[in-house]
DNA sequence: TAGATAATTCGACATGTTTCGAATAATAGA
DNA sequence: TCTATTATTCGAAACATGTCGAATTATCTA
């Protein structure tokens, strides 16, 4: 069974997995934020923080927070690149965008453009 | 810690947990989409399925059925109403409109405009 | 090279999830 | 009222998940 967007549904399930823990949504919400407290905002720049960081919220074990990482990441959700010690962090902005359609209300198909445009 | 919309961490996470099963999953989407073949589509009203309808395509049991159908309710995704011997099944818009939001790319920081409330 | 910091892997354990079949409840129609 | 249909509840079994501590790997700095 094919689905509608881009996005099949285990690929779909496998991220709604990885977000349905709380302290994965969290993990995944302090990246997804945009313009946190003390930090400059950009546009065109990801919002990156090292592990650690991300932890710092969370009240879990650095064993536990290596795990949650992990499977945001094989979710397709973050990417992650080391420097130096530490490594970065970032959402896959194609990835929420594809979730961003998935939850689109499907109501255009009556009409070929209607008033309500996100984008 | 509270969130940046309108949907805390525990009602977020719950609602990502109904849809991490591909079964469940299946459910949602069948009940989301619009214009399925055969089935005249009407913007206002959200797209009705009872609940041995949502089952035809799975291959599981009535009372495994049951149980997911149960869990997309608790998780807010779905409304339910009884017509007859059958149980209607429908999406609840608002919850889709929530999730579709959260997954809004967040890069209008960087205007002054602040239209998003926090809670 | 040695020690410190950051992060991962591994094994173990408690808890949660998925699924089924059997039994039960609610409704429609004869 | 009796039977068929639809859907739910319950208990049980198999499997998956979340968490930890200990051990390990990778990197930086002295």
């Amino acid at each position: 069974m094919s689905n509608y967007l881009n996005i099949e549904i285990p690929e779909l399930a496998l991220a709604f997995k990885a977000l349905s823990n709380p302290n994965r949504l969290k993990i995944f919400m302090q990246l997804l934020a945009c313009c946190p407290p003390g930090t400059a905002c950009s546009i065109t720049e990801a919002q990156k923080f090292c592990v650690s960081e991300l932890g710092k919220d969370l009240d879990v074990a650095p064993s536990t927070l290596s795990h949650h990482i992990k499977e945001l990441k094989q979710a397709g959700l973050l990417k992650m690149q080391r420097r130096g010690q530490h490594i970065d962090c970032w959402v896959d902005p194609a990835k929420v965008e594809a979730l961003h359609l998935f939850f689109k209300p499907q109501q255009d198909c009556a009409t070929p453009e209607l008033s309500r445009s996100h984008s």
